[in-house]
DNA sequence: TACAGTCGGGG
DNA sequence: GTGTACGACTGTA
């Protein structure tokens, strides 16, 4: 027997050993143990049939132990259940599929759940968690004990080798011809061609450094595949990227799925055993909160860290409260892969209030406080237990729902409170930790990314609640959260209210207020605090503006829109939203040039008026104007860029982004719902150009005339607030007279 | 004018 | 292996 310590890398079944564990233990060794790791599922259904289930596996090759028992569903209480034990977690999937197959009839429980999530909930011990194993000499794990929680806010961090593999271009629009790779004591540059070499020296940098992570651009949709396909056309043997010399990498094809209201696409993937490759521009969140964000994740959701850096938080969310199930002998419903279906005209009806929406007052106001409430929704269902299972249940002690009446049990706390409860607490401790840190510390990034990480989580766990494919999900739930929102919100107005605020604007879980006489951070904290004591939810202050602009509708000026404003907070950094310069489809020059113009109003004095800066603002759009007339721009500075929702031959009217999609796939270069198009206008038809094509566009097609119009659309966004009319800005931006008839004086 | 398609937002 | 629903806005016919 051998006690060793050490961080967990990684999980996973085996055909040989059952379950196969990668650590790193004390002396920096990374070690592959093994252990034996039964796992469970259940069938429930009448009686005779149950007996037919257990008459089935008995004769079913893969071995199994049956036994009858009472568990808790959490929707109807106790349950009959047949429980089906199998002795190695690999075979648990086939003799599922086999079981479901033959008795398609019966309610099944706890067949999906990742084995790294049931390792977490049995042992707490979870993805680069720390623990003390005892083992034999064949590496066998007898005892373990897990040393950390995945809610301490110090984290033991292991010593990762990291590799990092860059292409010095994006495949997807021209071969790359060289890679980088680095770690932490080198860098090289390797060509790509003669391929033979190349695998070569991955091989050897493999060799060499042994990384626990791989960190690559486009290893899963082009480095890893070709080595593989190369390999296999070579007929090679020797290459081998996992450290799990066993195993052979897995490859996931790719996906498109819709999500956010929009589709998504992912890549193939590839999975590595033994160490992980993550390639950030295939895990689509990378770009949010980074390495540390993702290992954090990792953490506090106890999915293996090539899952979650590539999924969706959802799915972490998902496994965390798969987690609290299995804790607390809940069963955790088969999920039925059901289509996406219409919603009853009654449920559209209901779902159609959602958080509280207020029109703000159009127009300039100065000294202006926004307060926000931190994670409100996730606050509010952990403050009034708001859980599938308590929501319309009357019990000994049950609150009501504002608006709604109907009653939330308070006798325990429910399942997705219970899961969400840590996850804020982490998330404010380490929001705390920040806030007494200087700036430059070194350790402020990193929480940062953790900060967003879990932030992440706690966005999406409110969107579960009404999915339909959520295993925890009701509608119901769903509707008290933005019922008690909606209450909160409200009540914090009416607080203003009385200490002589006006409140300007409501949006969800953030306030725009404004004193009567001024706005002072000393009554802004003091209004805070009474917030804060009414409601009993953590609130802070976003900041107080030196202005903010609330934008109207652009088809009906009177109208204001809830989303759309910019604004100057009193350190003259700035706040926009839903402006051009904050969309994906706004030509580069046109989003920069807002922001220039937005940055030289941040820039006056504090009691200045704003129009002082028009004619530096005019000046500047000018420039822009000249600079597109004279074919001074590069042509990047000009794409739009969209993602495409549907293939090429399903677009039913020929928008911009459908003509460039047809041009791409009339060149053999296929783009997939959920991947983005790029492309110019053009003159005359089809009025589009692909900036992906063989041949790079035609500079002096540009259609110059529908960039000016999209500029003189973004400057009036910005000017229209200042009293100047649309057309004056057209005149303005436009005609060569304006030098000699300058319209607006310097003070 | 109706319809089709994309975007934001959370933070 | 995938939050919702919706309004604003733009471009096409």
């Amino acid at each position: 027997m051998n006690e060793l310590q050490g961080w967990l890398l990684d999980v996973y079944a085996d055909e040989k050993h059952g379950l196969v564990l990668w650590i790193i233990d004390q002396d920096g060794a990374r070690r592959q143990l093994q252990q034996t790791f039964p796992v469970t599922f259940y069938a429930a259904g009448p009686f005779a049939r149950l007996r037919e289930v257990w008459q089935f596996i008995k004769d079913h090759p893969i071995v199994a132990i049956t036994e009858r028992e009472q568990r808790r569903d959490l929707f109807s209480g106790q349950r009959d259940v047949l429980t089906i034990e199998v002795a190695n977690a690999v075979q648990q999937p086939q003799l599922f599929h086999d079981v479901i197959r033959r008795f398609p009839d019966l309610d099944y429980y706890d067949t999906d759940i990742p084995l790294a999530i049931r390792y977490a909930a049995k042992h707490d011990l979870f993805p680069l968690g720390h623990g003390r194993f005892l083992i034999d000499e064949a590496n066998n794990i007898r005892e373990l004990e897990a040393l950390e929680s995945p809610w301490q806010l110090e984290i033991s961090t292991p010593p990762l080798k990291i590799l990092t593999i860059e292409p010095d271009s994006n495949p997807q629009h021209a071969p790359p011809r060289s890679i980088l790779i680095g770690s932490q004591a080198s860098k090289i540059r390797i060509p790509v061609r003669p391929f033979r070499s190349l695998l070569l020296s991955i091989r050897a940098s493999l060799k060499r450094h042994d990384p626990d992570l791989i960190l690559s651009h486009w290893g899963d949709t082009w480095l890893f595949p070709r080595l593989l396909q190369f390999c296999n056309d070579e007929g090679i043997t020797y290459f081998n990227p996992n450290r799990d010399q066993e195993r052979q990498a897995v490859q996931r094809g790719e996906n498109s799925y819709f999500t956010y209201g929009q589709v998504i696409h992912r890549g193939r993937q590839f999975h590595l055993f033994g160490r992980w490759h993550i390639d950030r521009r295939n895990a689509m969140m990378f770009s949010e909160y980074g390495l540390p964000g993702v290992l954090e994740q990792a953490r506090v959701t106890g999915l293996p860290v090539q899952e979650i850096a590539r999924k969706s938080p959802g799915a972490g969310v998902t496994a965390m409260q798969m987690q609290t199930a299995l804790r607390q002998g809940i069963l955790v419903p088969h999920l039925k892969q059901q289509a996406e279906q219409f919603k009853s005209v009654a449920e559209l009806i209901r779902a159609d209030r959602g958080g509280l929406v207020y029109q703000p007052l159009i127009g300039l106001h100065r000294n202006v406080a926004e307060i926000d409430f931190i994670s409100m929704y996730p606050g509010l269902m952990v403050h009034f237990n708001i859980s599938p299972e308590t929501v319309g249940v009357q019990g000994e002690n049950t609150r009501l729902i504002p608006e709604l009446g109907i009653p939330v049990d308070q006798a325990r706390e429910g399942l997705v409170p219970a899961t969400l409860r840590p996850l804020l607490a982490k998330r404010l401790a380490i929001k705390e930790q920040l806030a007494g840190l200087e700036r430059r510390d070194c350790r402020v990034n990193s929480l940062k990314a953790r900060a967003a990480g879990l932030k992440w989580l706690l966005v999406v766990c409110f969107g579960y609640l009404g999915y339909k494919n959520a295993r925890f999900g009701r509608i119901e739930a769903h509707e008290a959260v933005t019922a008690y929102s909606r209450d909160v919100l409200l009540s914090a107005k009416e607080t203003a209210e009385d200490l002589g605020y006006q409140v300007l604007h409501m949006y969800v879980d953030a306030l725009w207020v404004k004193h009567a006489e001024e706005t002072k951070a000393g009554g802004v904290r003091q209004l805070m605090g009474e917030i804060a004591a009414r409601t009993d939810l953590p609130i802070a202050l976003e900041g107080i503006y030196r202005w903010i602009v609330f934008l109207p509708s652009r088809l009906d000026n009177r109208i204001p829109v809830p989303n759309r404003y910019f604004g100057v907070f009193e350190d003259g950094s700035l706040k926009t939203r839903g402006i051009e310069c904050n969309r994906h489809d706004t030509p580069p020059f046109i989003a920069k040039t807002q922001l220039r113009v937005l940055e030289k109003l941040a820039a006056l004095p504090e009691h200045q008026p704003l129009r002082s800066a028009l004619p530096d603002v005019i000046g500047l759009w000018r420039q822009s104007v000249a600079d597109l007339r004279a074919g001074r721009l590069p042509l990047q500075q000009l794409l739009v860029t969209q993602r495409v929702s549907r293939p090429s031959d399903e677009f039913r009217t020929p928008s911009p982004a459908a003509r460039a999609l047809a041009q791409l796939a009339n060149s053999g270069k296929q783009r997939h719902p959920g991947q983005r198009v790029r492309f110019i206008y053009t003159r005359g038809a089809p009025g589009v150009y692909a900036w992906d094509l063989p041949t790079a566009p035609d500079p002096t097609a540009v259609d110059t005339a529908r960039y000016l119009e999209l500029l003189v659309r973004a400057a009036d966004t910005i000017l229209r607030p200042l009293r100047v009319k649309e057309e004056r800005t057209r005149s303005c931006l436009l005609s060569n007279a304006y030098q000699q008839e300058l319209p607006f004086t310097r003070h």
